[in-house]
DNA sequence: TCGCCTCATGTTAGCGCTAACATAGAGCAA
DNA sequence: TTGCTCTATGTTAGCGCTAACATGAGGCGA
C-alpha cells in the first residue's frame, strides 16, 4: 500500500510488495514483471535484469493466491489420509509430494481420522481451495463424499485399494488377494486355526474376507477376527483373547509386532525359523523394523511410496491407464 | 459461466457455480449469500433458507481462493518438515493439524529432505501462498531462509529445538541436555567408552555435543561419533565399526533398534536387564516399537504430537510466552 | 410528530494478478 | 516504398469474493 519505495536491504516497511510496485520501480508495466516471473524468455535480457533487481530490492514474493484467481490454476493438490502419524500412509504422502513439489505443486494435507463425517468435511474444505486434483487413501465413505468428488471435475485418485467403481483413477493393490495369499501360505504350512487382528476399516475388512474365504475353501475352521482399537496398535494383549489360534494375520506390521510381544510373554515365540513357531505371525506393510527384530517378521510388502508417486503421475496425466495395480509381495521371514 | 440455472440434482453443467449464480437463483444480492456462508446470524431465517436451498440446488462450493484474495486471510498455515515418511515428525504434523483443521485452517505441507537449497525453495513456495503462519522443524539452514521468514511478518514457529535466537516462537526441547542426560546415565551405569550414531543434522549434532561434553567432563575417553546415512536408518552394520564401545546413544529409535539387531548378530544382546547388557543402547523418540521388542528399548521420550499442538497454539495466539520448552524424559528399560 | 436506533439487505470498489488482445518498432523481401 | 513477420511491451478487463459504507423499513420514546 505504501507509495514510498523501500530502500534496498531495508526490509519491508508495511504490507508485502506487489507486482505493480516492482513494475513502478523497474519502470515497466506489471505484465512485464509477471512475465519475468513466469516466462522470462519473453522478456529482453536488459529489461529482465532491471526487473529482477527491483524484485530483489523490494523482497518481492509473488502472490499465488491472486495468480490462482486470475489464471484459474492453483498449482495445488489436495491429499486426504486417515492419519499421518505412525502410519505407512506417510510414505505415500512423501512419495507424491516428492513428485509434485518439483513441478511447483503444493500439497494441502487433511486427515479424516477414519471418521466419515470428518472425511466429508475435509473433502469440502479441500475442494473449496480449488486444488487441481485430489489424492485420497481409500474411497469416500459416504455417497455425499463421492458426489462432491465427482462434481469437482478434477482428477481424483483413490489409493491403497482397487475399488470396483472408482470415481476416476486408482493406484493400489488388491487387499482381498493379500488376505488370500496369506491364508494359502498358512494352510500350506499346516496351520489349522487362523485369526485376523486389526481395524475394521474398508481395506482391513477386505483383507479379512480374503483370509476367511480362502481358509474356509481349504477346509479349515472359520478364522477368528479380532477388531482392535486404533490406539492399541501394538496389541500385546490380543494374544490372550485368541486361545487355540496357531496363525495370525495382522492388518499391519505394528499390530504384528505387538502381537509377537504378547507371544513372547506367553513363551510362544522362538528365535528359530517359521516352522519352529507355535503361532505364525504375518504382518502387512514391510516396515524396516520387521527385518530388525527377532524373529524377523514375515509380511505382505506394499510399496507405499510407489503408490504415492503413481498417484501423483495419475493426477498429471489425463490419458492412459487410470487403474494401476501395484501389487504386493508375501515376504517370508522367521515369524510365520 | 452458463447463465442457465442448473436443475436440482442434475449436477453441474460446466464451470463451478459462483456466489452470484447462487444469489441470482435465490433472488438476493451476492453479499447476502456471502453472509449466509460466513455469518449466517446476520441473515433473516427465511432468506437464509432460500439461499441455502439455492446453494444445495447448484452444488455450490465456496471459492476460498477468491475469498482469501478479497479478505487478505487465507486460513492456511505452511508446515515444513525435513521428511514425513518413517519419522517422528509425522506425529508433530498430526498434532498441529488436529488442532488447526477444526478451526478452518488448512495445512500446506512441504518437505526439505534435509537439503538447505530445497528448504529455501520450499519456504519461498510456502510464502507465495500467503499462509497465516509457518511451522517448521528446526530453524532455517541459511541466512536467506531466515530473512524470508523475518520479512513475512507472520507468526513463525520453530520446533524440535530451542534455538538461541529464534525468529519468533519456539516449541521444542533442549537437544544438548538430552545428550547430557544420556551421558550422565551411562556414566552412572559404569560405562567407559560411549558412542553416538545418527545423522549430522543440527538437532542430532547438538545431542552429540551434549553427550561428548558430559562424557569428557566425567573423565571418560572422547566418545566416538558415527555419522550414518539417512537411508540405513536401522543400521545393523554400525556395530562392526564401533569396536570397544560399551554404550551407544542413537539419534532416534530406528537407529537404536537397528544397532541392537547388529548386536544380536554379534551375540552381544541379552534378554536380561540393562546391567546384563554388554553394550548399552539408548534411543530417542520413544516409538511404541521400543516397548514391544526384546530387550525393551531405553530411550529419550519426546512428545512429537504435543510439539505440534503447542506450535499450532503459538500460531493462533500472538501474545504470551513464545518459547515453550516441552522437555524430554529418559525412559529406562532393558537395553541400557 | 420527529429523530434516532436497529435490523436486513444492497452498492461500490478493489484485493493482486493474468488472459487476451493491442501496439510499436525493427528487419526484410520484392 | 509497401506490406508482412517477428519481437518486446503495453492496455484492458475481469477472476470470485469481501470490506466498508450505504439504504430503507420498521420500532419506539418523548
Amino acid at each position: 500500500m505504501s507509495s514510498e519505495l523501500t530502500e534496498p536491504g531495508t526490509g519491508p516497511t508495511g504490507a508485502a510488495p506487489t507486482l505493480s510496485e516492482v513494475a513502478k520501480r523497474a519502470g515497466v508495466s506489471s505484465i512485464t514483471v509477471s512475465r519475468v516471473v513466469r516466462m522470462p524468455d519473453l522478456v529482453a535480457p536488459e529489461t529482465r535484469a532491471r526487473v529482477e533487481q527491483a524484485m530483489r530490492d523490494l523482497g518481492y514474493i509473488p502472490n499465488l493466491v491472486a495468480g490462482a484467481l486470475a489464471s484459474a490454476r492453483t498449482n495445488s493438490v489436495g491429499v486426504l489420509v486417515p492419519t499421518i502419524a505412525n502410519s505407512i500412509f506417510a510414505d505415500t504422502v512423501q512419495g507424491l509430494s516428492d513428485k509434485l513439489e518439483p513441478l511447483g505443486f503444493s500439497v494441502i494435507l487433511a486427515q479424516s481420522r477414519y471418521d466419515a463425517v470428518r472425511e466429508d468435511r475435509m473433502l469440502a474444505a479441500l475442494l473449496s481451495r480449488r486444488p487441481e486434483a485430489i489424492i485420497m487413501v481409500g474411497s469416500p465413505a459416504t455417497e455425499e463424499g463421492s458426489r462432491l468428488l465427482r462434481n469437482a471435475r478434477i482428477p481424483i485418485v483413490e489409493t491403497w485399494d482397487l475399488p470396483a467403481n472408482p470415481i476416476d483413477a486408482v493406484a493400489g493393490f488388491d487387499n482381498y488377494k493379500a488376505g488370500v495369499a496369506v491364508a494359502k501360505h498358512l494352510v500350506a504350512q499346516g496351520r489349522k486355526q487362523l485369526a485376523f487382528i486389526g481395524g475394521d476399516d474398508p481395506r482391513g475388512t477386505r483383507r479379512w474376507f480374503g483370509l476367511r474365504d480362502e481358509a474356509l475353501a481349504s477346509g479349515l475352521a472359520e478364522p477368528r477376527r479380532l477388531i482392535l482399537d486404533r490406539k492399541d496398535s501394538g496389541s500385546v494383549a490380543a494374544h490372550a483373547r485368541l486361545p487355540d489360534v496357531d496363525a495370525v494375520f495382522a492388518a499391519n506390521d505394528a499390530h504384528a509386532i505387538g502381537f509377537m510381544s504378547g507371544l513372547r510373554k506367553a513363551g510362544l515365540l522362538r528365535d528359530g525359523p517359521a516352522s519352529a513357531q507355535p503361532v505364525a505371525v504375518i504382518g502387512l506393510g514391510d516396515l524396516e523394523m520387521g527385518r530388525l527384530i527377532s524373529p524377523t517378521l514375515s509380511t505382505i510388502s506394499v510399496h507405499g511410496d510407489a503408490i504415492g508417486r503413481t498417484a501423483a503421475t495419475l493426477t498429471l496425466e489425463r490419458g492412459g491407464e487410470r487403474r494401476i495395480d501395484l501389487g504386493f509381495e508375501l515376504v517370508l521371514r522367521d515369524s510365520g
